[in-house]
DNA sequence: TTGACTTCGATTATCGATAATATACGATTC
DNA sequence: GAATCGTATATTATCGATAATCGAAGTCAA
């Protein structure tokens, strides 16, 4: 799937992802396209375009004539993009069981690696070897589609790693990894899927105050 | 969602989006930048955009400097698509039920729709109103996330039911929408996810031949 | 003082032209 | 005659400049 593309413009919009996912561009901030051409010593086309495909990946939100800016992921997209990653994870777990039957080690590492850092109290490793952990169930699920979708929601989903989050009993949820890999091992991944899909709701922020009625109808936007 | 952007080059992707969905662009068609250039009277650089936002949204694939072409969806990845569309409808459908909840009229009226235009032999009814009702799930989720995703899924779960698919036993499958408006109506979103999901399966198209020998793991590469 | 209108600076959207690259075709060599 | 290499052509990637638009600051009248 990953096209080595060598133009300039996905250069600079493998950089600009880059500072925006590790949080050197801040959320809300502004990106001017001739200040970013300045500094890659190009012209504003290829910025343009980095832009665009950055839009599509939902990193940052543009509107025409007025701009373009790092997108702010409230508590409100932080949760539904988990919800979907859940979902997605429980898919690529039933397909990958097999794919990882005997040889789970790798996954086992990168789990204990996560317990380790939730212990230590470092959340930047956390948080890669979590990705690294999810990651690598989304790739042997053989769904490349799913794939692609998975990616997609890493800004979503990894922001708020990074960023302070004390309500979340972090070394509980590191050790909630080990069973998925034991469901893996075993090939059951019907029970590896639900255990992700369960997994990925612990971190979806807030608890739903409205708790009795649920019968209120949220409404969408239509396209 | 739905920006209102006025440019030129949006108004040209949506143009060709049009064109690739319904078949007047055929699969693996090539794109010249210049040529289309030429029928909107603009330049090459909004054409450029146009083609780079088609690209995010899978439904052409570029090389660099070799050119754009029509995405070819061959039956693995209409496979894939639907079983990804599939896992985000059954999330849809869980959080959906509570906003259907005593109106599922417009719903039921569109499964009965699908099911008259399926006796009928009429295809292109079929397609349209399926896409209506499962867009019609996707939306009430209340999930702009995942409800940007599962568009992004447009191609790869359209095209198949645009061409030629006769292996399948359409006027069965249109009755199928009908217990998923029952269980919406019932607030059981969790069985509307379920039967929503075992309604995707049923269009992944190649049973996988391949029997016996499903421990083979798939690389992919990583970004 | 306030409100609408105008002007100005900053930035985006688009243009026309040029450089860079790939593919196809033909010349040259063995 | 076949293979290799250069060349021509078509197309993409990028550039520098211009037009279009937005937002803010200033202006004028009531």
């Amino acid at each position: 799937m990953g096209y080595e593309r060598s133009c300039l413009s996905d250069h600079i919009r493998r950089e600009l992802a880059r500072r925006i996912l590790d949080g050197t561009l801040r959320p809300g901030e502004r990106l001017v396209e001739l200040k970013i051409a300045a500094e890659f010593a190009s012209s504003q086309t290829p910025v343009r375009e980095a832009l665009r495909e950055l839009e599509s990946m939902r990193l940052v939100e543009a509107s025409p004539y007025k701009g373009t800016r790092v997108r702010d992921v409230g508590p409100r997209q932080t949760a539904e993009a988990y919800a979907v990653r859940g979902a997605l994870e429980r898919l690529a777990a039933e397909s990958a069981a097999a794919a990882f039957r005997g040889d789970v080690r790798a996954l086992r590492a990168t789990a204990r690696a996560i317990v380790a850092a939730a212990r230590a109290g470092d959340r930047e490793g956390y948080a890669r070897h979590d990705l690294e952990f999810h990651r690598a169930i989304a790739t042997a699920s053989g769904n490349a589609t799913l794939l692609q979708l998975w990616e997609s929601l890493a800004f979503e989903t990894r922001t708020p790693l990074t960023l302070t989050r004390d309500d979340l009993d972090w070394p509980a949820v590191a050790e909630s990894h080990a069973p998925i890999v034991d469901a893996l091992e075993a090939g059951d991944g019907a029970l590896a899927g639900r255990l992700l899909e369960e997994h990925a709701r612990k971190f979806i922020p807030p608890p739903r105050a409205e708790a009795g009625t649920t019968s209120r109808a949220r409404r969408a936007s239509g396209s």
